[in-house]
DNA sequence: CGGACAACCTGGCGGC
DNA sequence: TGCCGCCAGGTTGTCC
């Protein structure tokens, strides 16, 4: 559920709670969401570190401390917040880590299905360094999709979800933005033409750009720091839609699957 | 390079 | 009301 809107308005709401807070101590009680340092080095390097500054990569929450970089991924039932430390949520019976903050606050990372991961590492790029360009960049452009994608014979789905192809997207924004550019999901890459590549861009930017600007899409588990939740589902076309009249044909929304993954669209529209 | 599939987990929901 | 079984999906790893 988390994709690129959804992390990038938490890493939004987490920067006037954490940055310039010291982390003073951490607990878990899921060894596995640790992917590194060992658990024996991990409380005693995080504490006494500050953070810097917040930032997103991908899907990836990059929290700067010094000399450290914690990076946190939500996965698809991650949830993360700092309240104060008596405070109660509802979300805190599924947190597995709990960051002591220098201000009587902690911040909590509940995950209910536990697929999220957590890193303490010098050298971010360890684990975001290969993966592809973030689509918002500036220097992401038309002609730099173009190039990425010419050469490429995958179906359109798998490849956009691939996070090593073009980082950020997961399976409803992926959905949306083929519904967008009338690209079918199993259309292969290299059977586009310029047309196609320049409406499946600028659908790429467009429903990302609109997913922030809803502050994410709360279809189920994903909220904002804060615990409330986004609006970015209100404003999908085939999401979620399996059956409902297609927003331009009229035809009902398909739903499928591709590439082992729910897939909506309109087989009318889409080719 | 690509595609299929299993694995990691557990809440929620449909069906009975 | 309660139980069973399946579905959801981000990422990695394996295999062909």
């Amino acid at each position: 559920m988390p994709e690129l809107p959804e992390v990038e308005t938490v890493v939004r709401g987490l920067r006037g709670p954490l940055v310039g807070r010291t982390i003073t101590g951490v607990s878990y009680d899921y060894p596995g969401g640790l992917v590194t340092p060992d658990g024996p080095i991990f409380a005693a390097r995080i504490v006494g570190q500050t953070v810097q500054s917040i930032e997103r990569r991908a899907k990836y929450i990059v929290i700067r401390l010094d000399p450290d970089t914690l990076i946190i991924h939500l996965k698809m039932t991650g949830r993360l917040y700092v309240v104060p430390n008596d405070h109660v949520d509802y979300a805190d019976r599924w947190v597995h880590f709990n960051f002591q903050l220098d201000n009587g606050h902690q911040l909590r990372f509940s995950d209910s299905r536990k697929f999220g991961r957590v890193y303490l590492v010098g050298d971010q790029s360890e684990v975001t360094g290969r993966l592809g360009p973030e689509p918002l960049d500036d220097d992401f452009t038309l002609d730099a999709f173009r190039a990425r994608i010419q050469g490429r014979s995958g179906t359109l789905k798998p490849l956009l979800l691939n996070q090593f192809f073009l980082a950020g997207m997961g399976n409803i924004y992926v959905d949306e933005a083929l519904f967008a550019s009338r690209l079918h999901p199993l259309r292969r890459a290299d059977t586009l033409r310029e047309a196609d590549i320049a409406r499946l861009y600028e659908a790429i930017r467009a429903v990302l750009r609109e997913g922030i600007r809803r502050e994410g899409a709360s279809v189920n588990w994903y909220r904002k720091p804060d615990g409330t939740k986004g609006s970015a589902q209100d404003g999908l076309q085939v999401y979620g839609h399996a059956g409902d009249p297609c927003p331009n044909c009229g035809r009902p929304i398909e739903k499928t699957v591709v590439g082992q993954r729910g897939t909506h669209l309109c087989p009318d529209c889409q080719q």
